[in-house]
DNA sequence: CTGTTAGCGCTTTCAC
DNA sequence: GTGAAAGCGCTAACAG
């Protein structure tokens, strides 16, 4: 049976609250050196350990953090998060185990009606605080349910607009945007095509307006229309659109892409640019590839330059460091507003010459 | 604020008790309908949730269960696990949470001394059952406390020879090497190579047992002691290796080889024949590969067959089906010992042709 | 400096 | 059929 703060009372023959207060080490408990000691000591020779039901009944607080997945698997955020898990939980399951707190993980669907009844999310008695992650309209939807049940949160996505005060976390794709524009520009490139993906969400707008900013302030003039593309979530629209480019006079093609999608759009290109011999690369010959993508999956034969794929678990780091902690100890956060910058590494193939990474796994 | 059972009971006119039992349709208690149905409905339009922490106190219940990785980012399994986020914790969290239980996330790292106190790795009022994943050994010494503690559990691993009741759950690695050698004996390959991980750890021994024991069954004579290779854990070690087999005579080179490994085996072993202009596939004039890998990471140049990377996930389904639930309920699960065999399936490379897969994210 | 006391919201037993 | 009451282990306010 577990030991309990009263057994450890009597065995001491102090109060109960004495025992509790020394070993909260609460303010405005004073105790002699003496049982101070005695206290804590038969604490640990009995292996006290609070019970936390009990405490989180009496004070309110519970000690424990949601990660609320909201979402199904049947939307496009919601597969990419079962099929490739990004470590997010882990990182602050690990990172927020050493302050003390416990991570709660929850899946939550929110009925299409848009009605959340309250507590369905999650309850004040399960949590002090919800980290809201998913598909940015259903985060906002989720949130609202929160608020009304009086549950600080955490949100991933841009929610500034709507609500500037929200603690919110987010990629900064713009910045990204500019940091693979630039990248790409010191390769000597000036026709610069942007393909991204087909989604209706902010990230993605914030993509193209990333590119287009960039592109206007660095080369001076604002991109080609026809140059911005959101045909890269598919293998096949991709490497239509590619083709479409390639079908250009050869002065007029698009010497550097600048990547705002995934992997089918990364493959797309490569291959379509392939079948007409056509390398990426910094090379004079070849035209140059940046953007968002997993730099650890190999290039299938030239190379570039992506944001590296444990972003999100760095994302989610700082997130637990600059929102999480401070909000949880009741200290304004210096900014509701988080936007994370990952770095852009290289991205290569693993033909023989150079030789592979060093995988030890 | 949260909506109380007293309250109900008081704005309906009866008593705490009868409204609790009504909520939970506690056998034993008889109401008259009407009042059921008043109950009912008040909860529901009030919004009542139960507060959790005041049910798990009293109770002793708390439909909780926590999902404990053992283990420090600087051994090999736990540096896989944070690096290469698996989805078990995501599968997990969904299928409880559909059954009404929360899965609560922690790290631990168990002293070097092995002694860990009472309560350090869950306390009873956190959880009614614990799961306890990461590296064989830390798993078995974690467990140890948690039955200290009386705290039910599933352990990940091969536990069976020292305790055969524990509940448990790993893959079935003898059947995955007997698939694969089943696949490349179907290529008509007789001479078979093993090469796995420089790991000695039950799962590495069991991968070579299954080899061993498949090769001698079906090829009728046990595989040559220096076919059986331990090499695989580098690209540099699995190169090495590769090229003293390519050194044999060619009548009595591998012409199947088996994985046991990870990426810098299936890698090592393709490029190191790639020196040679050696293609892994199905045809004559090739050699044939099959092992444990992530199949959907793409071959570079040939092609084989690998046990999928989701496959983690889905162990983590079986589990929570065939053991935390059925634990959960105090039934008897069917038997405490689960070994899961996922399905092989065609590894390639993203050449020209055959097209590429289409990806979708 | 230290002890008493009143809950927190729920479950559970028992009495009517 | 229903209600009263004890108590789970802790916190926090207050009295000494």
């Amino acid at each position: 049976m577990a030991v309990t703060l009263k057994q450890i009372a009597e065995h001491l023959g102090v109060s109960q609250s004495l025992v509790s207060g020394v070993l909260n080490d609460r303010d405005g408990v004073w105790v002699s050196e003496e049982n101070r000691r005695r206290i804590i000591r038969a604490a640990r020779e009995l292996g006290y350990r609070p019970h936390a039901a009990a405490r989180a009944l009496a004070s309110g607080k519970t000690h424990t953090i949601a990660f609320v997945f909201v979402g199904r698997r049947d939307l496009p955020y919601g597969r990419y998060f079962f099929e490739h898990p990004t470590g997010v939980i882990e990182v602050l399951a690990d990172l927020l185990g050493r302050k003390g707190y416990d991570l709660l993980v929850r899946t939550y669907s929110p009925p299409a009606g848009g009605d959340i009844p309250p507590g369905a999310v999650a309850h004040p008695s399960t949590c002090d605080l919800a980290v809201v992650w998913g598909e940015e309209r259903v985060v906002e939807q989720t949130v609202h349910a929160l608020e009304a049940d009086g549950i600080p949160f955490v949100a991933k996505g841009y929610h500034e607009e709507s609500h500037p005060h929200w603690p919110q976390v987010e990629f900064d794709h713009e910045a990204m945007m500019r940091a693979s524009v630039e990248t790409v520009i010191a390769h000597g490139r000036t026709r610069l095509a942007y393909l991204g993906f087909d989604r209706d969400e902010a990230f993605a707008h914030r993509l193209i307006q990333g590119f287009s900013a960039a592109t206007e302030q660095l080369l001076g003039t604002p991109p080609r229309p026809d140059f911005i593309s959101s045909a890269g979530s598919t293998h096949d629209s991709t490497r239509e659109q590619v083709r479409r480019w390639l079908g250009l006079p050869e002065d007029q093609r698009p010497d550097g892409y600048i990547i705002g999608g995934g992997a089918a759009a990364w493959e797309g290109l490569e291959l379509t640019l392939a079948e007409d011999d056509v390398r990426l690369g910094p090379g004079r010959d070849q035209v140059s590839v940046a953007g968002q993508g997993n730099a650890s999956d190999p290039m299938l034969f030239g190379e570039g330059h992506a944001f590296h794929s444990v972003s999100l678990a760095e994302l989610a780091r700082e997130m637990g460091e600059r929102l999480l902690l401070p909000l949880l100890h009741a200290d304004d956060p210096d900014t509701p507003v988080l936007r994370f910058l990952p770095r852009l590494t290289p991205k290569r193939s693993w033909r023989l010459d150079p030789a592979p990474p060093r995988k030890t796994d």
